[in-house]
DNA sequence: TTTTCCGTATTATTATATAATAAAATTGGG
DNA sequence: CCCAATTTTATTATATAATAATACGGAAAA
């Protein structure tokens, strides 16, 4: 009723099955049926069909001792399209080698989808935690550089929509939970052309981060740098660092708004 | 009949939903629906509903001008809980990170995928072609330095038919196709405990691979590295690249051997 | 051993996806 | 700029194909 005519072109199996596919992250690696099946909202019966299907058809992995299921390397496939589809991934890939070899730093790139910020492009010249070095890692866009450098491009109002509404989760002691100085680092961002944390997401790390902005000024995606900081201070950061990334983030225009 | 009793636990509609999220590559980027459905062989109304469920949920994007199709970010987050669960992603991960400051060159690590392997890390410190800087990425096992390096630590049996029936493309011109050279080449790979490849998938190119193998003995991965033939030559290669690849593979030991 | 939990297999029932077709919109050629 | 051709969107009747309930078997825990 609700959903209106529509109804009959969502084939609702597809939907339950993208949601088994989709219930697998960093803290659930491997479930066993009915851990699944409670995970993925779905009753046992379904759960059982659905994952057997996902099964044979290699998306996921079995093991044949304890009958668990985890992702399968299909999963990567699946990452490898949507790399060679993303016009923004291609450009700013080699500058991001090349950024990379420059700064002798972590350099990431990133892009913002709804309320969250997606690593695409990560090359990881230091050491740190695991998430900080994967693809496809998501962080609230509020608490980051790269959100920031990217809600920095949007309207008042855009601004102060998201600030006051989209998600925070604290993942540092340090993490800014206080919105209203959200909103600050946000207006800083707007004038310094450039966003910035510290320990806000891991401890002692500073992020920083330039926007990528299409023709009509919408930003498409961040160019951002993750240092450490007890080898570097914020000052320098912003001497050093932030210049190298707006010169790379100016450099790439992208054909598309996307 | 031939698929016999299991068949009302497969679910037909989510496999044909997962043929079209898997139809993209490198090759198809973005697809308007007829394409769509021709190349994920299905017909016009099943793909409209298909594409129409996997947009609303969100692992397509639809080009509000175009209509077109093209993945979502929600790919990369798949990505990253395939990452998460893989031990051996984990583990050498900053193993793969130290090697690539003190060589200073790419280094990758594969995992084998029935007769491909996949590229499950890559550290770019080097410009290279776009396939060669991202995760996912699939290459046929006989004709790259990680797919010789695992194929060797096969029995004789196995690796005779690895040898004859796995698939080769020709990627560059001196890609070998003559399955008796590849034969060699891993025979010479079981003898030195590393693989190697030398302008077969990029010209110019040397790669060196050694494997990681579980406690029976199977491979389970390699760690590989990507060096320019302009600048080194093949002997000081296995002089000075493989003795620091087999330490690190040496060094990765899988708790199971999945 | 007994009990409990989890995964697997088997049904009848019907909801749900299907395929064919029609309408609308977009593109390209002349 | 208009018409023809192609592609996308919307609408149906129909039966296939997915469902949910239940029963079975095996493994682990008590």
């Amino acid at each position: 009723m609700s959903k209106g005519k529509q109804d009959t072109l969502f084939v609702g199996s597809l939907e339950k099955g993208m949601r088994i596919l989709g219930v697998f992250d960093e803290r659930r690696i491997e479930m066993g049926l009915t851990e699944l099946a409670e995970a993925a909202g779905l009753d046992k019966s379904a759960a059982q069909r659905l994952t057997n299907t996902l099964h044979k058809i290699g998306y996921l992995n079995k093991d044949p001792e304890t009958r668990r299921y985890s992702p399968s390397l299909k999963y990567l496939e699946l990452a490898n399209a949507y790399l060679w589809s993303d016009r923004f991934v291609q450009l700013a890939m080699p500058k991001m080698i090349e950024l990379g070899r420059k700064l002798g730093e972590r350099v990431n790139a990133a892009r913002l989808d709804g309320s969250e910020i997606v690593y695409v492009i990560r090359i990881p010249t230091q050491l740190t935690s695991f998430g900080a070095m994967v693809v496809g890692r998501r962080l609230p866009a509020l608490t980051t550089s790269s959100g920031r450098a990217m809600i920095a491009c949007f309207d008042a109002d855009a601004r102060k929509r998201a600030v006051e509404t989209w998600p925070i989760v604290q993942a540092t002691p340090r993490t800014t939970l206080d919105r209203s100085k959200v909103a600050a680092a946000i207006e800083q961002a707007a004038r310094d052309g450039y966003g910035l944390t510290e320990s806000e997401n891991i401890m002692n790390e500073i992020g920083i981060a330039a926007p990528i902005v299409s023709g009509d000024g919408r930003p498409v995606a961040a160019v951002q740098c993750s240092i450490s900081a007890l080898r570097w201070d914020i000052a320098r950061v912003r001497n050093e660092i932030a210049p190298h990334l707006i010169e790379v983030a100016n450099s790439i225009h992208l054909p598309k708004p996307r």
